[in-house]
DNA sequence: CTTTATTTGGTAAATTTTACAAAATAGTAT
DNA sequence: ATACTATTTTGTAAAATTTACCAAATAAAG
């Protein structure tokens, strides 16, 4: 969706790939060394940020759709995705004095009346977590920026995604325990330390270095390993890693606690 | 909906007040006296059963779409509604053999091709909880019955409809102690022993009588009254009533139980 | 007053969660 | 070698929560 040919394609007949009056918008949240942020874009001559999101292709399953939304703006394929919330309140995403005409003259492509992606819109949203160090943000055709943001300091956020972080963020840390969030966030190898920061960050909380690794270990999705890593002059950690079986059964059915 | 006037009117011009290509299906739960069902409805001329449905009108919220859906079929107004899940794989709602054609004979109304109603369809998922014995279901101008299934009686459903009820099922009986659930249920004044035997039957599990009381106190959502019912000849039970301040406020906020 | 059926309240045991500190170790400096 | 610094690692007691389990109270009927 770069060139000229193709946007006017998206605007004139991507109702026809399209399903229309549905998007997915996404809560994609970034995780380095003990930061937690998300990723914002803009949208073109439209002041203020919002989350990215797209339109399903009328062949994808929802979470698919969510996936190829994910990868366009961070070239990262196969994250953990998970859907959180579908919003649907009438003027949710409307945006002020916007019309086919503006439109027409940002995109510099011919919009008619009445154009699909003009009509009311329900949102399905979705969240999923990278390591943003990793992550080269990529905006789409209609946005000029795409950035990652501090969670804890957002901007007030367009349509009723100030919304939808909140309810991504809390479905995101009711999970953390019942889904095994962390791969692609972590080395392949890692150390205890290293995945107590990550919880802590991404539960925005501490949490007991002696009683974490009990609760992790009773989960069963990581295992310890018989090696050590180098860290210059102090005790060598063990190393961990994530145990694919038990990972991947994870993924389909969750981790049942209750 | 019950002319053929209105009937018209919906396949014709519809997509006008409804938002098209997105639906909303409701797995209204029935209790009563220990028991637990499901409202179905069929579709005209087509083999099996599913969820009552409905679209949404482009004035409303979605949870007041899923009200009026409920409301219909129900005769009930403002239950205990939640969204559980949204549902949209490609083919997910074709039936096999249904064309315009079809559809124009079986509601005796001129269907052209490429009928709106005919296009994919994204299904958001509702839960409700109602008492069965005051509800006289009312099918839709779509279907010929409109009944309650015992839960573990169920038919295979049409659709993917046997997903959403499992789902529907899932999210009822994890919220059943983060929301207040219960009331529209059971009388205005109730014993503890219909109030448990009502956790029992909707979270499908025995629950000891003795520890029942604390756990269901501590919520805070009911209140014991200084009365007693008769019930023959047999100690005489206290009477219980929903705490309608803090009740409301759960409906609001949900219960923090973590 | 005895019997029957049902409600009601309490406590000990088991389990889970929380709180908390000292020993081990790898390298560096002396 | 030895001491020192910074970090990892481990265990246990207390507290809180959940579970298991029964006997006393009571309302009406015989």
């Amino acid at each position: 969706m770069n060139t000229q040919r193709e946007i006017n394609d998206f605007f004139n007949t991507g109702y026809k790939r399209y399903v229309p009056h549905v998007s997915i918008d996404c809560a994609i949240f970034g995780y380095h060394e003990r930061q937690l942020k998300i990723l914002l874009i803009n949208i073109k001559s439209v002041e203020g940020m919002c989350l990215p999101g797209g339109y399903i292709k009328r062949t994808e399953t929802l979470t698919e759709a969510a996936g190829r939304i994910v990868e366009e703006r961070t070239g990262i394929k196969n994250l953990f995705l998970q859907q959180f919330k579908t919003f649907g309140d009438p003027g949710r995403a409307t945006v002020r004095g916007m019309d086919e005409k503006k439109l027409s003259k940002i995109f510099g492509v011919r919009i008619e009346k009445n154009n699909w992606i003009m009509d009311q819109t329900i949102s399905i949203g979705f969240y999923a977590i990278t390591d943003f160090s990793q992550v080269k943000p990529k905006p789409d055709f209609m946005s000029e920026f795409c950035k990652w943001y501090d969670i804890d300091q957002l901007p007030h956020l367009l349509f009723d995604h100030d919304e939808m972080v909140k309810e991504a963020l809390h479905t995101m840390r009711l999970q953390l325990y019942h889904y095994p969030i962390g791969i692609n966030l972590l080395p392949e190898k890692f150390t205890l330390t290293e995945i107590h920061a990550l919880y802590e960050t991404l539960l925005g909380k501490k949490l007991d270095i002696r009683n974490f690794p009990k609760k992790l270990m009773f989960l069963g999705v990581i295992k310890k390993l018989n090696e050590k890593i180098n860290i210059g002059p102090h005790r060598s950690p063990f190393l961990y890693k994530f145990d694919k079986v038990k990972y991947n059964k994870a993924l389909k059915e969750g981790i049942i606690l209750d």
